[in-house]
RNA sequence: GGACAGGUGGCUGAGCGGUCAAAAGCAGCAGACUGUAAAUCUGCCGGCCCUUGCGGUCUACGGAGGUUCGAAUCCUCCCCUGUCCA
């Protein structure tokens, strides 16, 4: 399988619909967001018209309500990759969430998934208390989670609280037992890292391009039709949060000007790339090309370079996951 | 023309005689990441230097002077901006 990765606006969808019909693949999508139904403007999904009849995989397959984590992305994925293995089909991953990637590359430690019940006891703890009280309940429990994970990082806190309370073990011996990586599959992964200001110009044009679609009424209606099962003011988690949609929403009640809007939305797609590159430059064996994947220059770089890697290369993903493991072991 | 208010680091904005290279926020830069990750969190953030330290040094709070041991902070003049009156 090709597993195309990069920072948002890099032209990653386009050169996915490119390499699809030149190799005869299908697309499989790794972005969180993307996931959710009615999420269209915001989150860059590619029209039905670019797409080109080439069929997108896990795209529009959650309700923006739902709960929706790393771990069933992964086993929604891997039922993704045998059934277009057995069809014949080249999957070509596409998508801007590292974390989704890597779970399903790498896989997760063994072990309980989330639970509402206690994750809302705990951050009612850290409400009441603080968020250092909440850290330092993790301190006891598992002094070596505890000093990776900085007390003022609930989240991740309030997750190694919860695979401890579940489990009745620690987190990071959970941790160390290690995970079970896709197999079967060789991935051969391609990178798009352009010239940062010719980004930056393409994020300021394409967050404009996303207020001028309509991006603050999709983000109302999408509010409004949540907000009749929900009591919350503003949903503050899922797809709601995501880039775009609080200040598109903002704007749309009037509680920030178009202007400010895009600013903000701008200027957080900015911050958020930058998220992407940091992590996505961690990531094992990618062949790093300098520019957009929608520029026909790349694309030809891209095949010429696929024609030479897929004779060379031998590696199954749950070897590049070995490895990827070892050295993230080694770093640390 | 007159009366007020104000001019502070890329921006917003606090400071109103020493502890001020100047709070805070934003933006920017760098980083972390094993179950809502477009999330969450961390560090740096005037220049130069070094023994990287509540270290040294230079340049900085509109401009020019002055008062003072010492000024972003007080005084004088000038320039500019906003509001109001003519």
């Amino acid at each position: 399988m090709l597993v195309i990765v990069g920072s948002t606006a890099t032209g990653k969808s386009a050169l996915a619909v490119f390499l699809a019909e030149s190799l005869g693949g299908e697309v499989v999508n790794f972005d969180s967001m993307q996931l959710y139904r009615g999420f269209n403007i915001g989150t860059g999904k590619l029209s039905p018209g670019e797409r080109r009849g080439i069929p997108h995989h896990l795209l529009d397959i959650v309700d923006p309500g739902q709960v929706f984590t790393a771990g069933d992305y992964a086993r929604e994925a891997e039922r993704m990759l045998v059934f277009l293995r057995e069809k014949g089909s080249l999957p070509i991953l596409v998508g801007g969430t590292g974390l989704y990637l890597r779970t399903l590359l790498l896989g997760l430690f063994e072990g309980p998934g989330r639970s509402e019940e206690l994750r809302a006891r705990l951050k009612r703890v850290a409400h009441r208390r603080s968020r250092e009280f909440l850290h330092r309940m993790l301190r006891r429990m598992d002094p070596q989670s505890a000093a990776r994970i900085h007390p003022r990082d609930t989240q991740k806190t309030i997750r190694a609280l919860e695979v401890c309370v579940l489990t009745r073990r620690p987190f990071s011996s959970m941790l160390a037992q290690g995970r079970a990586g896709l197999q079967g599959f060789r991935a051969i992964k391609i990178g798009l890292n352009p010239d940062r200001e010719e980004l930056n110009r393409r994020i300021e044009a394409r967050v404009e391009a996303m207020f001028n679609a309509g991006l603050m009424d999709e983000a109302r209606a999408l509010f409004e039709s949540r907000a009749l099962s929900s009591h919350s003011e503003s949903p503050r988690e899922g797809p709601f949060t995501s880039l775009g949609y609080p200040q598109a929403l903002a704007a749309a009640r009037g509680e920030l000007s178009r202007e400010d809007a895009i600013r903000e939305t701008q200027a957080a797609t900015r911050r958020y790339a930058k998220r992407q590159r940091t992590w996505f430059r961690r990531e094992l064996d990618v062949n790093w090309f300098a520019g957009f994947g929608d520029d026909p220059a790349i694309q030809r770089e891209v095949i010429d370079w696929l024609a030479g890697a897929s004779l060379n290369s031998r590696s199954t993903a749950a070897e590049v996951g070995r490895t990827m493991a070892g050295s993230m072991i080694s770093e640390t």
